[in-house]
DNA sequence: CGGGCGTTTGAATCAAATCAATTGGAGTGG
DNA sequence: CCACTCCAATTGATTTGATTCAAACGCCCG
């Protein structure tokens, strides 16, 4: 048998050469550039969602891509039976409908929350452009891995944190999604009822109220006067700590 | 503004055209013909691995993509702070490392649960390789959108199941990924404990091992002789039924 | 102003976690 | 071969955190 242990496991190795660059970048300039060249090269069809507007559904057949240039949606999978869970909540620059390349249809749906505006591509569009242009392939590889990763930290949450500590983490992430592009990161108004956010997280809209109260209450967020669905999270770093606390409560 | 909704919205039109026929194909023979084209055009390393090995780890700098050719893995995902996650079960076939992808490092590790062998392949290899063979590119870009989409699935099973559903799922599921690549679906062998069954499915062990007991007391599993791991699925519906009745207990 | 919906809050209930004890194989060494 | 430990798994008793059921509030809109 040939030796193949280094090709396996490199880290393994002693001596390891340093973390690569890439991720030094912010985030919005990442982003920013994948949009330029996005629309540089591809002329997308450029088309404005509202509310409640449906941008692709389960089932239907798999054409095109989406990319929002603006706005918020959310993902919802469905299963046979009646379930319907919210999968994802997608910001500018993310991509819809990757699912739907595997086997020819989208598996889950996408509405907008926002009014905004998505990109269509069409996938075969992208992939003729993308044998002239490598860029453009890097773009979609690196956009389904992130997807990959992203919605494994959306698995750990749910499977290891407290009801508490999920919506805290919701709103952490929440507020790093605007962070990364280049928004402002202390105040969000959420698109989404309580009930749906329970949804994603697998919790009754009681208990998100219920989680938000509490958090009110130890002044990591407080509410806007009128609406309380838009919110002020005055540290960041509060809410990360309130969500280690409730991991590890006997190491500190 | 441009009339674009029938781009955005095709479905929606009347009289769509039947879903594409990509699906019928069994899953053993599109899988069988993946590693096949793999084997002949990219000449992957094949490296054995035994159980407990490290196939790759978080942190690591990404390089290779790793394909399953037998055995099966398990992938983690592990937080700053000391969670660990299981977030995936990989079985022949499956590609390993897709989320390094994205920042250039792995974010998981994956760990070998039996004696299998793995394919691996750099990442720049195959990109020159697909520009020659665009079926490799489609092959990868199959691959890293049926994980987007299963592991969807899993969030929707730990979000919507009770406890006992879950378990049952997670069986089904086992069955239904040996049954794609033609194996006997009846039998399962599983090479987890019920402490990382639990971690995968946001159950405590104690809970996992009171489901099963309670599926072996209604006949939908029964255990081996002697080792409490491996089992037997007599009926693979009844199974299914019995998730569907916990998730609409009042409809039926 | 009144109806409807989303949200909050309280009290009772329940499912799963925790705590704790026991069983049963697998492996080791006398 | 048996006695021994070690660890995985099972099972029971109890506690706890989240759900369920129920009521009330506040906001938006006709």
């Amino acid at each position: 048998m040939l030796d193949t242990s280094a090709a396996v496991l490199p880290a393994s190795t002693p001596g390891a050469p340093p973390p690569a660059p890439e991720r030094q970048r912010p985030a919005a300039w990442r982003i920013g550039e994948a949009m330029s060249l996005i629309g540089r090269t591809l002329a997308p069809l450029r088309h404005v969602v509202h509310e409640g507007e449906a941008i692709c559904r389960a089932g239907q057949r798999f054409e095109c891509l989406y990319i929002l240039n603006s706005g918020c949606a959310k993902i919802f999978s469905l299963a046979g039976d009646g379930r319907e869970q919210m999968v994802s909540v997608k910001f500018r620059g993310d991509w819809l409908g990757l699912d739907g390349i595997a086997d020819g249809h989208y598996t889950c749906s996408t509405v907008a929350m926002d009014t905004g505006e998505v990109w269509i591509v069409r996938y075969q569009a992208l992939l003729s452009a993308a044998s002239m242009q490598p860029a453009l392939l890097s773009l979609l590889h690196a956009e389904m891995s992130r997807q990959i990763s992203r919605e494994r930290e959306s698995l750990m949450s749910v499977c290891t944190l407290p009801a508490g500590a999920r919506v805290a983490e919701f709103l952490r992430l929440w507020a790093d999604s605007l962070d990364e592009r280049g928004l402002r990161n202390d105040q969000i108004t959420l698109p989404l009822s309580r009930a749906e956010i329970g949804n994603y997280l697998g919790l009754t809209l009681e208990t998100v109220s219920r989680s938000l109260s509490k958090l009110a209450r130890c002044k990591l967020i407080s509410f806007a006067e009128r609406r309380r669905r838009d919110l002020q999270i005055p540290d960041i770093d509060a809410l990360a700590a309130y969500v280690q606390r409730s991991v590890a409560p006997t190491l500190q």
